[in-house]
DNA sequence: CACAAACAATCATAAACGATCATTGATGCG
DNA sequence: CGCATCAATGATCGTTTATGATTGTTTGTG
């Protein structure tokens, strides 16, 4: 990854969140640290962020929490570090170009930095996931219409014809509140309701989830695992559900953080 | 291939992305590093582009843009005074629960600060409407789908089948660029095309425009003046005009800034 | 004060670069 | 036709630059 993508996905990830660490950025950038911090020196001279201990700030913090902050910030704390891998695994599926669908969610959201040094077309039923990449990239923005549900931050609407119909993609990527052998399952009816509107609008389905969803159960299933194409985790997940995604014939990807590059290889 | 045919190709793949590399270009071109070093090196002499360590980056790559602000922020800071008592008088005409549609624009934007404090359900097409909506108000938001174009703020969507012919309200708010006896004027094909779209579905259509607008000439004309129930200007209102309105039998409201009768004395 | 995290400084490595030279192909001239 | 010339390109080599790892120092924190 190039200098200038770097500070693209450092100023999109600090414009998320009110600060950002260096270990974070390297997650997401796949970066060193040493590197990272000369990235945040440069981009501070160039008054472009606010240079702090542990990392960096955004210049004018936004006064509202409003929208993309409550339903986020408490799951943010937790695993930021993996669900950043993920993501920029995730993301590296991507050409340039490519039509992706993202389906809401926070694990997915974090897939809006590096996608910050894209230029795909992105169709998404996520406000802030839509909000982001018009603020911050040059990507081409697509969003369902329909009512803005504040509580999931997603856009759904309630008539057959919106238009997700009209909108095919290569590959589609979704989160997850669980993973088991029954299914993908989520916990809320209503992004159920958004992913089934979504699910078979892409050549390929891709799920994110971080190791810990292996351990979840709700009681909502959205589709069994064989609807699944690739599934995206961290190096976290156990010998007994990968061999579960391996029996579901699934692809399954372990997204490392940066130290376990050479195991990869292997 | 030729050197004009490689700049042809250079320019076009900068112009796509951010930042490409001088690997990259040796691939789409089929000529060697050092060629492609001096292409870039020739288009930077020429300003065609900007040369940077690893390849070439576009000239005025648009630096991230806010999206609330570009397109706003130069017409914002003119009549501001009239624009907000005009948006004001429009949000009194609405109780609470109405569903209405909000046409995006600069004048209807400044509707938000009223209707802050309101319960009604809106319908738009303008992405910092719906968000500033979210962000600051309990109203329920209602976003049409489609491809969201960052000029105009605006979504709007290419297919027929939106979910905007399933929403219909008491009232439809929109402004437009001039006013005169052919019709209600605009200056962007795309905005014709999304008020287009929601003309019809409101039992009551709302003209917002502060008295210039009376003098603004456009080649395009949205509707006829007879489309349009209420139009709600300030009092800057030439009586020609006023009695042009009342002939189309246009209810006519002024809305009058008590603090801006005396700027207007001056 | 002790400890850990974050940082700055340094160095090795690999990539990118600039300059130079060789090759190719086209053109012009004897 | 043969030869010289020139422009454009590709290849090579030494130099510069960016990056990542290592080490020691600083800065918070209990």
């Amino acid at each position: 990854m190039h200098e200038k993508e770097r500070h693209g996905v450092i100023l999109s990830a600090v414009q998320d969140r009110p600060v950002v660490t260096v270990i974070e950025l390297c997650s997401l950038t796949g970066a060193s640290e040493a590197t990272i911090r000369r990235d945040i020196a440069a981009l501070h001279v160039a008054k472009k962020l606010k240079r702090v201990r542990g990392g960096a700030e955004a210049l004018a913090p936004k006064p509202f929490a409003g929208l993309s902050g409550r339903p986020f910030s408490v799951n943010k704390s937790l695993n930021i570090a993996q669900k950043q891998a993920i993501a920029r695994a995730a993301v590296e599926l991507c050409d340039d170009g490519d039509p992706i669908i993202i389906n809401g969610g926070t694990t997915t959201f974090q897939m809006v930095h590096p996608l910050a040094s894209r230029r795909c077309q992105v169709f998404t039923n996520s406000f802030p996931i839509a909000e982001h990449l018009l603020k911050n990239s040059n990507n081409t923005v697509l969003l369902s219409g329909g009512i803005i549900y504040r509580e999931q931050n997603i856009v759904l609407s309630p008539f057959e014809n919106d238009v997700t119909g009209n909108f095919y993609a290569r590959r589609m990527f979704l989160g997850a509140q669980g993973v088991g052998p029954l299914g993908v399952m989520e916990a809320d009816p209503l992004i159920i309701q958004a992913e089934q509107k979504l699910i078979g609008q892409a050549d390929e389905v891709v799920l994110l989830v971080d190791s810990t969803k292996f351990e979840n159960r709700s009681s909502l299933v959205l589709c069994p695992l064989n609807r699944i194409d690739v599934l995206i985790t961290d190096e976290g997940i156990s010998d007994r559900s990968a061999a579960m995604i391996e029996a579901a014939d699934i692809k399954l990807i372990v997204a490392g953080t940066s130290a376990a590059k050479e195991e990869a290889a292997s």
